[in-house]
DNA sequence: TTTTTTGTTCAAATAATATTGAACAAAATA
DNA sequence: TATTTTGTTCAATATTATTTGAACAAAAAA
């Protein structure tokens, strides 16, 4: 575990305003990057979200790229992951050609989709391993087999609580 | 977020024994490095506490330097951080002057040290920012005011809930 | 006391991850 | 049709995190 001892709630902002931010929108935008790191997205992708979260208008994919100083790439990349989790839609405005993205009303619709696409599978895949590593073990020797079972039980009794709470979370924090 | 299609849940184990291992060691250790990856930690912890829990007797640091073929720092480093979350504690063993490890009876212990080091702290950093974003929002005009507080809202009352659901988390996961 | 054993720390090396930017394809305009 | 605009992909690069290994301190043995 990084030995978080020094938590410095209110260090050193996430992002150097290459296009001149308020000091509202700095402190926006570094709220979502430690939202983003939080949960194990890259921060550029939390840099956007923060943007869209203080911009009353849906912005261009050049918009972005020019207000936080990132290439393209990383903006296309980071909006189609950010959609991919319902965090960010597509808005068509009239006479513009170019795609425009603004946020998806819900952050609850953000953490949906990270819970289903990001903890669920993860919890699915343990017990897919924990459940094989059972079957091996039923074929050890009496002494070997108990020390293992005791020790499995407790971590299948483990998943098992994590699979209960899933639905309690999904229900609170993306319902 | 990383666009997770193709899970392959039991692809390539993740260590290369150096030491010989069974099988079941393998499939051991795989399981818990997965775990480590999935809740953040280094890889070498999660071998470290795998070959832990397949060892019948406490190891120690260079049993374990030995046997994962991992330097002496990554060890020491890992088990510091392990005994940190109360995953393994040191047995004294007659006879020996070196340390010797072995898991600290319950994943539950493991758990609600992840929850209470990492997730609790998280969440109550979070809090503190959005609240210091209010703050400043109220001080904004009335346009601007009403639609940064709309989505600050959105974000408090997430922020609730994520709050609400942490006793339950501890009670289940760590109780 | 001196020497050996044991475990820790931390700067440097390595590995993993994120970002860039140029090449590309698709769609709109001329 | 050819040209421009727009967005995507992915190999190369930059960044960040992990691991190593040597120097160190503490404790035990000689």
């Amino acid at each position: 575990m990084k030995q978080d001892t020094e938590s410095e709630p209110f260090s050193s902002p996430a992002i150097v305003s290459p296009k001149s931010f308020h000091a509202l929108e700095i402190e926006s935008i570094d709220l979502f990057v430690r939202i983003a790191q939080f949960i194990g997205f890259p921060k550029s992708y939390g840099e956007i979200y923060g943007l869209l979260f203080t911009s009353s208008i849906p912005l261009s994919l050049d918009d972005i790229c020019e207000r936080l100083g990132m290439s393209k790439g990383s903006a296309s990349q980071g909006l189609k992951a950010l959609r991919g989790v319902h965090a960010v839609k597509i808005t068509y405005v009239p006479g513009d050609r170019r795609d425009r993205f603004e946020l998806e009303g819900n952050i609850r619709l953000l953490m949906q989709g990270f819970i289903q696409e990001r903890l669920e599978p993860g919890i699915r895949d343990l017990g897919m391993r924990i459940e094989s590593l059972s079957i091996k073990v039923d074929a050890l020797q009496n002494g070997e087999k108990k020390r293992y079972n005791d020790r499995l039980g407790k971590l299948r009794n483990w998943h098992k609580q994590a699979q209960k709470i899933m639905p309690a979370m999904e229900r609170l924090l993306g319902g």
